[in-house]
DNA sequence: CTCCTTTGCTACAATAATCGTAGCGACATG
DNA sequence: CATGTCGCTACGATTATTGTAGCAAAGGAG
């Protein structure tokens, strides 16, 4: 019924290496049939979660913990199937150190995301 | 389960006016109970096809049909759905003379987001 | 006034995505 | 060893999304 799908956006891990380096399977992003660069990145960005991650880590590092409560306490299994997506497509990393962040070119995707945040303003008052 | 939810975008229409006036209850947009405009935002255009949806809108109107085509086809259950939210949130409207376009303030949103374009070309080259 | 097409919109069953709760193994600290 | 945190997973329950059909209201052509 569907026209492609995320096959399953991360099958089995072995077992629970404390950082699991992110395999390299599955484009992650369904996108769009087309392929257009655009359309795959409004694709990725239009799940759930996925805009929210992003802004909560716009400047600062965050555990996978600390991410999930800031999201409102959002379901683990989401926000860790999230965090893959946005792992594969290099905009977010696991920190050596532990804890996650923007890459740099997640940080230049935030940059251009900005703006909305003085949208939102306007916009709440009609 | 959930913690707060789009009771049901819209639960039944008398009949099918032509066009249907929005009717202003619930209030579309679930919202990280925070209520912070942001926040919001980022759950309105975290929903499946919203993003694309102005996308499509950013040059043009667009028949509810042609919309769907636009949008690969999607289901016009969801886009309906999508396209009411849009509405009740400002930032789409039913054109007098048919077909949905971008009102002011969705406007000024697209706005925002053109940039995307070349990030979405950049973010394809690694 | 019919026939025909388009428009905005809905119903319905099936499928996929998301949610909540619980918990694992690895590692660090005391 | 006991405790706590880390990244991450399992799994049943609930929603959201998908596809396919189709309705009523205009509008145009004949």
């Amino acid at each position: 019924m569907m026209k492609t799908t995320t096959k399953a956006a991360a099958k089995k891990l072995a077992a629970n290496p404390r950082q699991g380096k992110r395999r390299t399977k599955e484009p992650a992003v369904r996108g769009s049939r087309t392929g257009r660069p655009v359309m795959v990145l409004l694709d990725l960005l239009g799940r759930r979660w996925t805009l929210r991650i992003l802004w909560e880590l716009r400047e600062r590092s965050l555990t996978s913990r600390a991410l999930r409560e800031a999201c409102d306490d959002a379901s683990p299994t989401i926000v860790q199937a999230r965090v893959v997506e946005l792992r594969d497509t290099g905009l977010l990393e696991l920190n050596p150190a532990g804890g996650y962040g923007l890459t740099a070119t997640g940080q230049e995707l935030l940059a251009t995301l900005l703006p909305l945040h003085q949208f939102a303003e306007r916009w709440r008052r009609q």
